[in-house]
RNA sequence: GCGCCCGUAGCUCAGCCGGAUAGAGCAACGGCCUUCUAAGCCGUGGGUCGGGGGUUCGAGUCCCUCCGGGCGCGCCA
């Protein structure tokens, strides 16, 4: 919990049962809160009062229709089936106990029993000057220490779309969870180790061979790959030397060992690059990938086995867990040691969690990976907690992704039906952006920065904006549409108040400070405004960025509302308006700013 | 066969522990620029929320079932 408005009526909290006595215009600065969680336990104390069980929620929630007032409290229907009473009698007596004195302009029951609440404006707009809500995320909250695994690219292949989700959506969340103070241990599970390591290395010890450098044989990755496999499928000598050097390469032959590291070397450059032209805020020290577990595995497995969690079957070390069978009584299998002495991902992941929770002390873990693995991270994390990796005090979540979709409904390909090389997507969305902007009085320069900022955006922010866990259609035209819930979108919005600032000639930090909430327009954003910290959180606990774009697009809509409704620089307008309305647009610039820049989405004063 | 996910306007998507006449954008149609960026705003039309049962004051949301689609299920990751 936590956030904009203080209050003093949380000490209540630690007086159950003992009927609410501060007025509330005595509401200080004692601790911060959102104005639902506020609201939620004012009701509380309310429902108290009135003698209904502690165990019946308020179920406060932000009104749907504007005829409903700005917020509702839906708690009393359901308290009433648990009393056995009436609904609107009840309803009534909550209401006479509710203490919104300075808050509330109006409260009024309608319907079946809900109670509905419209705020007061002056009050609204002293906290939006009190706690500008962009500015006090991390405000009273617990800080936790939180491991987030995203991207986690393969180093064997360049870097594809099948990266990108991941890659974005961990990002985002990793910036929301910093925002409110948050502990945050990024790490790159990269796939550096492997079978495929073997081929890899002979080729590159057969081009290095021919005088080649290694920068310039590994320049385009995926060829490397193509021509390394070519050369593995059709050359029975190269094909035993690969095989021979996976062996040399577990068995840490230093001279192999040397190709290796120049192997990753070169591939992680390729990922930073990509990073960087992404604006994801992962970095080198934040590469952490399969290879570093691997002098764990075999403890790890003869851990399982002394435990009686593994045993041997048809050769291979196997945990069969009962919690996951299926209807008739057959346990789920998971293999974490192949007949031949190898290991597998599920092997690794399990040393990850126990590193995670044991040396990183993390008490929330969350892996951003594709939605199909949802039932190996369920095996891994139901073994992980039987073998005592992860006590139940630690937070274990898989946050899956659907597959990205081409506009013909079946997963994005290129024309020919090969793999899109995210670097090919990224400069294309610039290229297309560019073409795209309109902007005559920019300097080529400037353009080029927009174009990349709007682009690299617009993609983002189309992948941002659905629900995660669904698969999503990808298409340009739309992500690069000034028009609807796009990047683009947002940006424009920004940009605007920006030119009325310029237009203007002033400075936002030298405005004074006062605010005025007179035209309905001018309360809906105000209100909106300060629901931002509540969107954060839940984006905080259910790792769904797409709700902090539904929030800003929803603002964004509310400003152009505004901006067509109330002048501000227009003759006529009253002086002591105006700024009002100035620190008004400010604030939705700032908030649009921040938001954005919690989704890894770059900001520009002109576009 | 077993398991997971999905099905909401022509298209792309929202819909917050069940809450009031199911919301946006695009597309279609009609308005609004001599003044703050019209890349905008205002309005109209458009829905058996896949079908059918059930739970209850109330179901797009929860349960069952059927249909349709996607994905996964011991030695790849």
């Amino acid at each position: 919990m936590r956030s904009l408005l203080f209050c003093c009526l949380c000490r209540s909290l630690h007086l159950p049962g003992r009927p609410l006595q501060s007025p509330a215009h005595q509401i200080t600065d004692v601790q911060f809160m959102t104005i639902r969680a506020l609201l939620t336990e004012l009701a509380q104390n309310a429902m108290l009062a009135a003698g209904i069980p502690a165990e019946c929620e308020p179920h406060v929630a932000p009104s749907k229709n504007p005829a409903f007032g700005d917020y509702q409290i839906n708690g009393a229907m359901g308290a009433a089936k648990k009393v056995g009473s009436n609904p609107r009698e009840l309803a009534q007596k909550i209401v006479a106990e509710l203490k919104l004195d300075g808050i509330a302009q109006k409260v009024e029951i309608a319907g079946p029993g809900f109670i509905n609440i419209s705020l007061d404006s002056a009050w609204l707009a002293k906290l939006l000057l009190d706690q500008p809500p962009y500015a006090s995320l991390a405000q009273g909250l617990e800080p936790q220490t939180i491991v987030v695994d995203y991207s986690g690219p393969n180093l064997a292949k360049e870097m594809h779309v099948g990266h990108l989700r991941s890659t974005i959506i961990g990002d985002a969340v990793v910036r929301v969870l910093e925002s409110q103070g948050h502990n945050v241990i990024r790490q790159n599970h990269v796939g550096d180790w492997g079978t495929q390591f073997g081929m890899l290395i002979a080729e590159l010890e057969a081009q290095l061979q021919q005088d080649e450098r290694a920068e310039l044989a590994l320049q385009d990755l995926e060829h490397f790959y193509q021509k390394a496999k070519k050369h593995f499928d059709e050359d029975q000598a190269f094909a035993d030397l690969a095989r021979q050097y996976v062996v040399r390469l577990q068995a840490g032959d230093a001279e192999v060992l040397k190709l290796w590291h120049k192997f990753r070397e070169v591939s992680l450059a390729h990922c930073e690059e990509i990073y960087e032209l992404l604006n994801v805020s992962l970095t080198p020290e934040h590469v952490r990938g399969e290879s570093f577990y691997n002098p764990d595995l075999p403890v790890l497995v003869e851990e399982l086995k002394n435990q009686g969690l593994a045993q041997e079957d048809q050769g291979a070390q196997v945990v069969f867990l009962q919690e996951l069978a299926d209807k008739n009584g057959n346990p789920s299998p998971v293999i974490v040691q192949k007949k031949d002495g190898g290991y597998l991902y599920s092997t690794s992941d399990l040393a990850a969690i126990r590193f995670r929770v044991g040396t990183l002390g993390a008490a929330r873990i969350m892996v951003f990976s594709d939605a199909r693995q949802a039932l190996h991270m369920q095996q891994v994390y139901t073994i992980a907690r039987k073998a005592g990796f992860a006590s139940e005090q630690v937070k274990l979540e898989h946050c899956p992704f659907g597959t990205m979709m081409g506009s013909d409904g079946k997963p994005f390909k290129t024309r020919t039906g090969g793999t899109v090389k995210l670097a090919e997507l990224l400069h294309e969305a610039v290229e297309r952006a560019s073409k795209v902007i309109q902007d005559t009085e920019l300097t080529a320069e400037e353009k080029a920065e927009v174009a990349r900022k709007v682009g690299i955006g617009a993609v983002k922010y189309a992948d941002l904006s659905k629900t995660r866990t669904l698969d999503y259609v990808f298409n340009w035209d739309q992500m690069l549409s000034f028009e609807g819930n796009t990047g683009p979108y947002l940006q424009y919005a920004y940009t605007r108040i920006r030119s009325i600032f310029r237009k203007a000639g002033i400075n936002p930090a030298e405005l004074e400070a006062q605010l005025q909430l007179v035209e309905p327009q001018e309360k809906a954003l105000a209100l909106k405004l300060l629901q931002y910290g509540e969107t954060v959180d839940q984006v905080a606990q259910e790792a769904m960025p797409h709700l902090l774009c539904t929030y800003l697009y929803d603002l964004a809509s509310l400003f152009m509302t505004f901006y067509e409704a109330c002048p501000i620089l227009k003759d006529g307008v009253d002086v002591e308006i105006r700024n009002s309305r100035l620190i008004l647009s400010d604030s939705v610039a700032q908030t649009l700013r921040a938001g954005l820049e919690l989704l890894g989405i770059e900001v520009m004063e002109k576009m």
